[in-house]
DNA sequence: CATGAATGAGCGTTCATTCAT
DNA sequence: GATGAATGAACGCTCATTCAT
């Protein structure tokens, strides 16, 4: 009321200074999550690495949960790309499925083997967003569609069920991975065979 | 130490006081943590519920693992009695784990899906206690040498690895019960075709 | 730092609250260090009468030596000014002395004797602050610079070392005053003879 | 009622078993004591070093108190013997003050000055037992009766008050001994000048 | 928009102490 | 006489959260 015509300017510049903060604050909490995960990751280390007040935080992350979605959120778009990109080349079933586990594993060393576990668990947890449904995961809903097309074109049992398929296996990727005890080399032999595995539950062994 | 004979005796009334003490902490913990999962539990809570002081929970269990723990081992024997039961009988490997979903479900309704988490975390913790490994999971023992005395009967596949594939279904299993979500009907039919997905990764399709 | 000039004055409101909190609960910890000497006061009753929460307490002193140092500051400024003037009017050597008693009796029943008993004990503590040393004791300081502009008029013994001699009074005007356990009069007695024994140790009988 | 007369003897072997737990107590008491001050020294270890159960250092000493009582009554009997026999010789004033510095010092280098520090504010506690008064202090005793023989012989200032002149030395003495925070060369030199400055109190300047 | 003071709940821990055995 | 289970009070501390400014 007492405003002019500044006011849409300055909200502007408000927006920027927010904008800016934010950005701050998120790059500060992959650092803290990264070293110790998110569970362990307290605020103040993140506020403190980000340069603000405490509350500063609040202000723009309800829960720190907020800030796992939105770290996820930006990985989930290049993954998808990439896995994208990847489909439009000559491929088959267990080049797909291979390259999942790759791309998987990239992440998983982006991001650090707690944070991952953290992560991964968002999708598990009784408390998770709507939106991180595994129906809208990018790479889930590429690979459902790949089986099915590979089902159509006659190459799998006919009565696969894509979606659920398509689950177990980012599921049971997932799961291996977490299974953070025992060594890479370990856990590299165990990939390989799950994806093998996963294969034979799918097409008929030629 | 410097007990004679006659000491152990008379401590076995003590013994029996403690453990009275210590059991009544358990029940409470076992409550408590199916409301809210062993992390946030509070511990003030229980003690409460026990009827015990705040210190006679920490003279009882250093940390909140430690109650964690003891609940696993009453449940752990007692599932793999039932299972050893069930392997007694006939059976073929599909019964087999149909079996195991059931138990595994009758587990996850016992404690709860939180605290169920929980537990199953624990086999994948970075900082899981020695015997929390998969390779002393009493069901995952016995499933594994099932799985290959049916490869040895000529049942499946003759490449098939008995203690990978264990571990996946126990995993994927695992996993899916954890995708706490979708509603007991889709999870039971995924359960359902979890098990056909994996017997067809085990057996060629007759 | 990211502040402009308006903040300091807008944050001047803020400042006012902070330290009238800071003040309530030194006031309340006067009190209760008062009851049972700083070591055994219990920080719970401090934040109650002070009507600030527990964590209020432990955000303005990270640990209860500090608010005896703040309750030292506040009083060892009132007491050197006290000091000063004093110093100021006309006097002699006895008269010094006596003043001296009689301002640290002050304090001391100000204080009570535990608490005063906690603060001499800072000033002999292994682990005393930096400032706390006797070379900063603002009564030491006087106390010294006094007698040595006695012993340079010629009253004193010429190889008076103004320093220890200072230090030797008032070390033991403190532990007079820790000895509780006699009657006021007895110490009132004591005092006095402790002054006159000071006496003739820097100056010949006259 | 039941017994018979083997009761007695009986009630010995428990003596025995009582003194041998209580020694041992003392000993570990010591050793913590001496580690790490009275104050700070807690219980367990005590305990533990001596090889009991914790209830059982309260049945011995109803508070930690009463273990340093019971090292201190040791020590001043020692104390008090050679300062005796030194009396016995040949001596001036002089010689006898500087006698109880290096006495003083002894013990304080047995003890440690940490726990020196806390047996010598027993003397100052508001809390002290009965028995702990200075009129009780073998050394204050002695040290009050020689200065009392030397004024008889007209060696001192005719109105010297030897009870206080002995207190006033012995707590310089303590006081200065707790100042913890000089150098030992600092300290011997300022406990030569106060002997020095005592002996001007006491008697003309030859 | 951002801040910092303040909160409140809980944490894991220490420790003197009691008491039945 | 000695024990160990149990207690209760306080400790210092963390941290998500609120709120007036």
């Amino acid at each position: 009321m007492r405003h002019n015509g500044r006011v849409s300017e300055a909200a502007t510049r408000r927006d920027v200074q927010r904008e800016h903060t934010r950005a701050r604050l998120l790059d500060a909490a992959i650092v803290e999550f990264r070293r110790s995960g998110s569970q362990m990751a307290d605020i103040n280390a993140i506020v403190k690495a980000a340069g603000v007040a405490r509350s500063t935080f609040y202000f723009h992350f309800p829960t720190r949960e907020h800030v796992l979605l939105e770290l996820i959120r930006r990985d989930e778009v290049q993954l998808a790309n990439e896995f994208g990109r990847f489909l439009d080349t000559r491929h088959d079933l267990p080049a797909v499925l291979t390259k999942i586990v790759e791309l998987v594993l990239d992440l998983e060393s982006r991001w650090g083997s707690a944070l991952f576990h953290d992560v991964i668990s968002l999708y598990f947890s009784p408390t998770r967003p709507e939106r991180e449904q595994w129906a809208n995961h990018p790479i889930f809903v590429l690979l459902a569609a790949e089986i099915e097309r590979s089902r159509i074109r006659g190459e799998l049992y006919d009565d696969v069920d894509a979606y659920h398929s398509a689950a177990f296996f980012l599921l049971g990727v997932y799961a291996l991975l977490t299974t953070a005890g025992e060594s890479n080399g370990e856990r590299d032999v165990a990939l390989k065979k799950f994806v093998t595995s996963t294969l034979r539950s799918l097409q008929p062994v030629g």
